[in-house]
RNA sequence: GCCGACGUAGCUCAAUUGGCAGAGCAGUCGCCUUGUAAGCGACAGGUUAUGGGUUCAAUUCCCAUCGUCGGCUCCA
């Protein structure tokens, strides 16, 4: 990776850099009244926000677009010019957002984005043919660097100035620049095969999830095939957990706000939750999460320091209120359950534990074979001491250093971000991104060494005085939702095997080999294999077709030579034909690739 | 929640400028008895998301609500 150029450097960055120019000067000709803001190159392209008198119509794409490529087919230079904030000030007299953003870079400066510049501010402009933008650069040199074939603008979209919600709402047009043709074809081509392996297609396809106008949004309905990978995945977090000395515990779905006044949830959680059921005078809360569940149950008996650590663990089902417009299928729901663990132990046993979880984490990566991850460390800033973030720089230097440490020991690859912290402690998120590009947090791994204290959680230490725990908050599986929704799209809806919804399909030749099929299938179910026999009236190749849509691992054809020689000719969703073995050939090489988990 | 687009059968999609709502697949029932990605036929399937409005007439035009999608904000 670091051999190569940054984007930032790049050519490709500079194209679509001055494209967003080119952009913007064909919106300023449509609507010369237009407040125009800033345009960086992103991911795939550019955009540009501004404030119109208008709402933009997809003809007014085409038309912008079309201005664009009159501009691009001449020879405009891109000429840079410094200046001061008052020559600046009077280029961009009726441009306000401009105005504030000169306002930003003179007083301290302060980038496009509100972030800090390093070093000397200089203001500065670029312009091209007749239009003019405040701008840093980096841009081509002349506009017939700029392909106009490789240019298209993708759509139309609101955002908020700042990106702030409590800011004036802009219209913001997405492009996408490429060198040729070609690589745009190429990049048009690649979305819509990420479409086809979108969740919520291949879910809808495969009947995994669905939901249901009446049972309300982001609430999804398990079909029955989801329910069986949501089962296995249960089941691998158990025999894991088991295995790493986790103990399995339950709790209520519905708490007293009691619970979460004292857990510092309410009021600045309260938006997240579903509004309070009063019953006998008293308000009760749906739970958003389980940690002070948890706490509760850390707290219910007595602890000596020979007990740490004390390792909960509970598919917990929470239910949090988004906004309606950030619900995406599986990914972000309003219904869920959560792979969710607490781990209490003394600050000595920190790292160790810490460790472990990390050690988990790769093992499940290993076993769904997940590799384009980043896992993301966040810290607190001193700032934020006492706001955002619980007031003890001690134990939060401490408490990052064991993270950093543990990280580098194991040889874990991380990116460390700044004042991203939960407020209670630091924690490692390991980000995915879903087939149409959208980021996540898939897992979760924090540390919190602040809301023991609020319980009054305590244990008994050697020198028979009380100590407060340090508690570790993780998810590895993330929550049932969103690790489906994930693995629907990493695995394209080819499962393996042992979370396959269906494993087997038998598929008989004529009707003749019904008995047989259903013979085999109760044999391979009675060893906890999901098997279907495929009894309708249609040819062999039909049965085939379909089980091949619906991704099953093993066709198991039988006619009159299988049924003869008691085998199942097998033909594996790659299209291998494997030919005739004996049945418990075949039961042989399934179960071992279930038991083995690839 | 905000900005915009969209909503026709279980699924994927049709339906000239407002003029009788259709097809393929899936489903059911027959026939065929079949060797590695679609055998043939028949039937059934709809208050065009919901509620109002304009009109002789609304899937089509207008309004509201609900939902989905693309973003923003936010996040497991």
């Amino acid at each position: 990776m670091s051999e190569e150029i940054k984007y930032e450097d790049s050519e490709l960055y500079k194209i679509r850099h001055s494209a967003a120019h080119v952009m913007a000067q064909a919106v300023l000709g449509v609507f010369p009244e237009a407040k125009y803001t800033i345009g960086p190159p992103v991911k795939d392209g550019f955009y540009y926000d501004f404030e119109l008198p208008r709402t933009l119509t997809p003809q007014d794409l085409k038309q912008i677009q079309k201005r664009m490529r009159k501009t691009l087919s001449r020879q405009y230079d891109f000429e840079k010019q410094v200046l001061s904030a008052d020559e600046a000030r009077e280029i961009f007299k009726n441009q306000p957002y401009k105005l504030e953003l000169i306002a930003g870079l003179e007083a301290g400066g302060v980038d496009e984005y509100g972030e800090k510049l390093e070093g000397e501010v200089e203001i500065s402009t670029y312009t091209h043919d007749n239009f003019v933008d405040l701008c840093r650069g980096p841009h081509v040199e002349n506009t017939s660097q700029i392909n106009a074939k490789a240019v298209k603008l993708m759509s139309i979209a609101g955002a908020y100035w700042r990106g702030d919600e409590n800011n004036q709402q802009l219209q913001r047009i997405y492009g996408t620049a490429w060198n040729t043709k070609e690589e745009l074809d190429a990049h048009l081509w690649q979305i819509e095969e990420a479409k086809k392996r979108d969740h919520r297609k291949l879910g809808k396809e495969l009947d995994i999830f669905a939901f249901d106008e009446e049972v309300g949004p982001g609430l999804p309905l398990w079909l029955p095939n989801g329910a069986v990978i949501v089962e296995e995945l249960e089941q691998l977090a158990k025999q894991m957990e088991r295995e790493a000395g986790y103990k399995q515990v339950r709790t209520p779905h519905l708490t007293k706000e009691d619970l979460f006044i004292r857990s510092g949830h309410l009021p600045y959680y309260a938006e997240s939750m579903y509004p309070p059921m009063e019953m006998e005078g008293g308000k009760y809360y749906i739970k958003p999460m389980n940690c002070p569940m948890h706490h509760k149950i850390f707290a219910a008996r007595p602890h000596s320091y020979r007990d740490l650590p004390i390792r909960l663990a509970e598919y917990g089902t929470c239910y949090r209120y988004e906004k309606s417009g950030e619900l995406f299928g599986l990914m972000r729901v309003r219904s869920m359950q959560m792979n969710d663990a607490h781990i209490y132990c003394s600050e000595a046993q920190f790292e160790e534990e810490f460790m472990a979880v990390i050690d988990l984490y790769m093992k499940y990566f290993k076993i769904f074979n997940i590799e384009k991850y980043v896992m993301r460390f966040s810290t607190h800033a001193k700032e934020g001491l006492g706001k955002k973030y619980v007031d003890n720089e001690r134990l939060w230097l401490k408490t990052e250093d064991m993270v950093r440490q543990a990280m580098q020991n194991g040889g874990v690859r991380y990116v460390e971000v700044e004042d991203e912290a939960a407020f209670y402690g630091p924690k490692i998120d390991v980000q995915v991104w879903s087939a149409i590009g959208r980021e996540f947090t898939l897992a979760t791994n924090q540390v919190d060494f602040s809301v023991p204290a609020k319980f009054d959680l305590k244990f008994t230490n050697a020198n028979n005085e009380d100590e407060i725990p340090l508690c570790i908050h993780r998810a590895p599986l993330s929550t049932h939702e969103r690790m489906i929704g994930f693995l629907i799209e990493h695995y394209a809806g080819i499962f393996p095997v042992w979370i396959a919804p269906v494993q087997a399909v038998l598929i008989p030749i004529t009707d003749d080999h019904l008995d047989y099929a259903y013979e085999v299938k109760k044999k391979l179910e009675l060893l906890g294999m999901r098997v279907e026999v495929a009894a309708d009236s249609g040819r062999m190749s039909a049965k085939i077709r379909k089980a091949q849509k619906k991704k099953v691992p093993y066709m198991l054809v039988v006619g009159d030579k299988e049924v003869e020689a008691g085998a199942v000719a097998l033909r594996m969703r790659d299209g291998e034909d494997r030919g005739a073995i004996s049945v418990d050939e075949f039961i042989t090489l399934a179960t071992k690739t279930i038991a083995e988990r690839t």
